[in-house]
DNA sequence: CGATATTGTAAGTGTTTGCTTACGCCTCAG
DNA sequence: CTGAGGCGTAAGCAAACACTTACAATATCG
């Protein structure tokens, strides 16, 4: 008997090398040449791992979504009866922002690629990122008053666009921290409850 | 002596072209074989107009925000009593969203390439982009009462996010036309002046 | 005209990149 | 022990790509 495989275990060992080169790099920069050496492997047991290059991207996708719900929840779980649970996701992410390379993924699926099988990845994590925050939103405003607050549909996708434009002015360097912090907190609030 | 040349006015003509394959395609994917296709010419004739391709990218950029910003002023221009500049922008926006192609070349540069000079030129771009919101939002508010709302700035940047998500959310299906509508009525306005 | 620089056409070059093949070593159940 | 399969190493292939070179045709203006 040959001795027993142990591709699954590899896989989840090499995974988060690989989804952070993505996030780093973007789809075309990280060559598997570079994914390889990253993994301190050869390029092709990255390809007894994964089919194609593809895959490792879907896969890291779905990795570094994962990482980033992680967090939050962890976020979320810590007993503080000052603040609710939206409250400090926000604050979380105005210190915090852009660590998950969530983003920095997103972007590069979209811009880099057409394959209808990664945009298939990123629409089905987006709506699920979404529907996470738009969950928070809701929780946070039960039992209050509602009446003249955004939708918690049209909350959700605008608090997404803090993000992005979060991740972008950190990227050219356009916002200082200090900018960025204020914007997700102000226009988080104000988008969350209808407070400036 | 020799003919005259028509190097000015070829990349004049040439550019609009040029800009738009990139929107469409994104950095990589618009190939110097499939520009100089869409221009009905052979790929050293564009050598001939710009020193490489990423000369080429950064002349769209320009190109592509200058496009739009000239649509804004037009909008702008339109005599009409009953609603503000900044409200018929955002409703300009709201139907006409992603035709200019700016936020597509936005992304391109952002995650295809890691070029110094794009970069930069990205950042200007960026840079003009944010302050000519921060001055219809400016102008929007001038003679109204103003405490409680957002500041200028911040509200300039979380309108800039909306476009970002909306463009996303267009490009991956992930809205409806209605859904993007609404998100971008409701809350433009909410950052613009504090109303739901 | 005629000298001269511009323009159009075509072929090619060197490099990068995703991906494969070939092969020998190691491991472990029977 | 043994041998069937997993594992590591190395070399290389075909395609795509940015960019170049060579050269003939053409238009301008003294």
């Amino acid at each position: 008997m040959p001795r027993p495989s142990q591709t699954h275990e590899k896989r989840e060992q090499l995974l988060p090398l690989v989804a952070q080169a993505f996030a780093e790099l973007g789809y075309r920069r990280a060559t598997t040449a570079v994914l390889a050496q990253r993994c301190e492997v050869r390029v092709n047991i990255l390809y007894r791992l994964w089919a194609d290059k593809k895959a490792m991207f879907i896969a890291s996708i779905d990795y570094v979504y994962e990482q980033a719900v992680g967090i939050w929840r962890e976020v979320l779980a810590e007993t503080d009866d000052d603040t609710g649970g939206a409250e400090r996701l926000l604050r979380h992410e105005a210190e915090h922002y852009g660590e998950s390379g969530l983003h920095r993924i997103i972007f590069a699926g979209l811009s880099e690629t057409h394959e209808p099988e990664i945009r298939q990845a990123l629409r089905d994590m987006y709506g699920r990122f979404h529907r996470f925050i738009r969950g928070q939103i809701a929780d946070h405003r039960d039992g209050h008053e509602t009446t003249g607050l955004l939708g918690e549909t049209v909350a959700a996708w605008a608090i997404v666009g803090l993000g992005n434009v979060a991740n972008i002015s950190r990227e050219l360097g356009l916002q200082t921290d200090r900018g960025r912090k204020k914007m997700f907190s102000q226009a988080g609030r104000l988008l969350l409850d209808g407070r400036g």
